[in-house]
DNA sequence: TTGAAAGCGCTAACAT
DNA sequence: ATGTTAGCGCTTTCAA
């Protein structure tokens, strides 16, 4: 590796001539010399070291990018989105961690990348206690965090990027009120999320306009500790498998996620259900997985590319103008139709009273305002 | 962010003395400056400056990871492997790059580790042309590369860790045969690979010890020009079109991966066909979503998690000793029983004539001894 | 228009 | 046992 010395001797000029084109001011010389230099450039196959020009201006071009676990379809389509962006748009890599829902590891990880000098972090992470990262902030992170909407007394210097997770559920039941169901469940791995606890007020939201009383619930399941990608596909088989042994059983289910959604299905196969004739299933991220599952699954997508490249935008122009102040940027879901909602089985239970139909149509409308799609 | 010099001034010794606790020659001081010193690093929450660090002795602790997309579920869990393993035994942090299979970026990356000071790269990649890797070695990179046997022509300086490739389609396509498969074929996106050249191989030898004679074939498509990352799906897809409109056709699939085995199915479900009655499917590779689709994907699983530590062990150690010498390192796949697999259909070309049958109970035992597992 | 020089935070050889 | 010091490769005043 040749050094900004040999590309000076190389062409005859000192080090800060070189080091002027090497930052773009290229004005203040002949353009004879410009040339002089920029040959030597080329000819060394000349790249200025990183380190040395980080250690000596504290810049960095190079994120962190924090996930729960990279093997995560999900998590792995939204890095990829946040990588290219990073990349292409903006000059800057990044540094991966995996922190499988583990504060030391979160933590050990801020304390890495401030180590390294890397002063922008994007963080995808649904630990409740946000302690840590406002002390990583206090050591002069700048942070940007997916999906988790900020907390009232805000001011914490951090940006939240999320999707309208309320408007997300509330659409996911509202297309399963559509279909006549009158028996809906908002199927969840247990724990208090920002994200999760919007998601049941949405799909909530939506049960009460429709009248539908004690016919909406909430059902959940813990994971196992550890942390395994199958995690919420686990969840949502398990929870399929209580689903299918209950006496008066919802005909629609919401999964809080595709995954979980991809869980459902299998356990109701487990079950001997078949989806959608005997229950209706409707995801919420829009992985392309979805469509390539039996049935091809419904769910609401996630503008993922915009969120990405904000999020990027926004860690870049704040690590270059510290006055910038955080703030909350708000992405709007879209229903995706597919083949795992059907109408409501008839039967005692099914849907197809009048008001029940009448509904179904007001929310047709709506859903068709709010932009569907089909795939 | 304290430095060393405020360490040292705290704790009222000189730098070389902090430096010296730092890099482990506490031998060389009294217990109780040692004390001092380390008391004084607490206080002060002082992190050494990775970036000073590395410009003065050249090393870093970060490694490159290159993937074609991180979006991709397979790359996505190696990833997940690669990390895990860099930072929990070693220490590193990983650099992320998605390259779509594109050259340009592929360099790109490397000359941007290069300018960053990292010097060891895990590389997965299936671009046949290796020219761009040899120049990357020759300009100081310490290399690892997934899933591409070495040329034959050797001392590449690149070490190679892989399956066995051949034996991964030999053991799918000794599975599909063992239930009385005459007519199987092997799936495959276009394009040459010593991957694919090898599990064709494998595929072939199979079919040919069992004397199925044409009744073997290998398909394949292109993939559309853009990476896009259901591409491997979007290839099984539009193959399942293909498979299902022919006159006579194979009974039996052998993907070449698991997200083409996904594909598969989802093209023969548009096509009216069922999986496993109408046709059999078996996958490559062994991710966890095999396990949710339905029917469940038999696959034959790759040891994942031993190749990554393995190919981390090697980057590790070779940039610690340069002597070491590039190997090859050569993994054994294992068959997972799934329900994608059935006996082959009755009827004029199905199995069931006598050999099909004493050679089935050969290749059962066969794969017993390449040792099972049912998930 | 060009160059000299200080110094970013650290390591390690070399004093003391 | 501890301290002094010379850089690593670069950016950026400041001077010429």
């Amino acid at each position: 590796m040749s050094t900004i010395q040999d590309v000076a001797r190389h062409a005859g000029v000192s080090i800060s001539t070189v080091s002027n084109v090497l930052n773009g001011r290229a004005d203040r010389m002949r353009r004879q010399t410009l040339d002089r230099v920029e040959a030597a450039i080329r000819e060394l196959a000349f790249t200025p070291n990183r380190a040395a020009r980080q250690l000596k201006t504290g810049r960095t071009s190079m994120l962190g990018l924090l996930v729960p676990s990279i093997a995560n379809p999900m998590y792995g389509f939204i890095a990829r989105e946040i990588e290219t962006s990073a990349q292409e748009r903006h000059g800057h890599r990044v540094l991966l961690g995996n922190t499988y829902r583990n504060r030391e590891k979160e933590t050990g990880f801020f304390d890495d990348l401030l180590a390294q000098g890397v002063r922008g972090v994007i963080v995808i992470s649904s630990l409740v206690d946000e302690q840590h990262f406002e002390s990583a902030v206090g050591r002069g992170l700048v942070m940007v965090s997916y999906d988790r909407r900020a907390t009232p007394d805000a001011g914490s210097g951090i940006d939240h990027v999320s999707v309208d997770n309320f408007e997300a559920a509330r659409l996911a039941a509202s297309h399963l009120i559509g279909h006549g169901h009158r028996r809906i469940a908002f199927a969840t791995a247990s724990g208090e999320t920002t994200s999760r606890s919007e998601k049941i007020r949405g799909f909530l939201e939506a049960a009460q306009r429709a009248g539908l009383g004690d016919g909406a619930c909430v059902i959940d399941r813990r994971t196992v500790s550890e942390y395994g990608d199958s995690e919420m596909a686990d969840v949502g088989r398990a929870l399929a498998g209580d689903i299918a042994r209950a006496p008066h059983r919802p005909t629609g289910i919401v999964a809080v996620n595709d995954m979980l959604a991809f869980g459902l299905m299998a356990g109701f196969r487990d079950a001997g259900l078949v989806v959608p004739r005997d229950v209706s299933v409707i995801g919420i991220d829009g992985l392309f997985l979805a469509s390539l599952v039996t049935p091809p699954l419904t769910t609401v997508r996630l503008p993922v590319a915009q969120m990405a490249a904000t999020m990027v935008e926004r860690v870049i122009s704040r690590l270059a103008d510290p006055q910038l102040v955080a703030g909350e940027f708000l992405f709007q879901p879209e229903l995706v139709e597919r083949a795992s909602v059907a109408p409501a089985p008839a039967g005692p239970t099914g849907g197809g009273r009048g008001t029940a139909r009448r509904r179904s149509i007001g929310k047709a409308a709506r859903d068709r305002k709010a932009g569907k799609t089909r795939t």
